[in-house]
DNA sequence: ATGGTGGGTTCCCCA
């Protein structure tokens, strides 16, 4: 089974790069973050065309998640499933065969110290939570999707630029940590030890062509998924072209 | 310290 994690950046502005990557790859499962539509917007046609059942949480202009399957998508939620109201789409779960997903897109958190930094923290608490009451330790579980944080130095193109930064700070990597705590392993890392490999690279400063970019879009997965997993890549090809997304699809291949 | 590009919305926000 091949799985995909991609950042898609506006799945309406995407459609023929993300429709010329299902061609190529012919993944089994694909957890999308960024959709930018509502639900009634998103191109079913087209997707189904390409062979794929889909389950989505859109919202209009910001996030936006979505489940596309060969086979059938089974006990599919949204949102983080507490107390607090999911304000924003980010969060979808679901069941593939035997292997339980969850498609997350993390806060970003604009900067340290920022609101939205604190709310990043409290949101990555809550999807512990989540974890710990809706995903069995034991069970083939999958946790994909645009982290928006570095695990450590290896994971960023100009460490001492990014020290203390967005997406690279301790309270964020403490966070992430908590989550592997839990059970569930980097499984890029796993099968790769050296820095450079990257999943996203900023627009603004063409990035990609030099290859100045952060790995924050991971698989993250329990020991049952990991022990049949037999590697993970980064998809470059779909970052180079016309118009790409700024974040390069993470792919998998599960026994 | 700042801005650069890109996507979507609306006279600007977020990444």
């Amino acid at each position: 089974m091949r799985i995909v994690t991609w950042n898609v950046n506006s799945i309406r502005a995407r459609l023929p790069r993300v429709l010329e990557f299902l061609e190529r790859q012919k993944p089994d499962v694909v957890l999308l973050q960024e959709l930018k539509c509502q639900d009634e917007q998103f191109p079913a046609e087209p997707i189904e065309e390409a062979g794929y059942n889909f389950q989505v949480f859109g919202q209009k202009t910001y996030n936006g998640v979505g489940i596309l399957a060969r086979h059938r998508i089974e006990d599919p939620f949204r949102g983080l499933q507490d107390e607090v109201e999911d304000a924003e789409a980010r969060v979808i779960g679901a069941t593939v065969g035997d292997t339980m997903f969850l498609n997350l897109y993390v806060v970003n958190g604009q900067e340290v110290g920022h609101p939205r930094f604190d709310y990043k923290l409290a949101w990555l608490d809550r999807v512990a939570r989540l974890l710990e009451r809706r995903y069995p330790k034991n069970e083939k579980v999958v946790l994909g999707g645009d982290w928006n944080i570095t695990f450590d130095d290896r994971d960023v193109y100009a460490p001492e630029k990014w020290r203390e930064k967005i997406h690279c700070s301790t309270a964020e990597r403490a966070a992430l940590a908590r989550i592997v705590d839990l059970g569930y392993a980097d499984a890029f890392r796993h099968f790769t030890a050296e820095g450079g490999h990257y999943t996203w690279w900023d627009f603004r400063t063409f990035g990609f062509k030099k290859n100045e970019g952060l790995r924050i879009d991971h698989f993250l997965m329990s020991e049952a998924a990991l022990r049949t997993c037999s590697g993970v890549t980064v998809d470059l090809e779909a970052r180079g072209g016309e118009r790409p997304s700024d974040h390069a699809p993470l792919v998998a291949e599960l026994g």
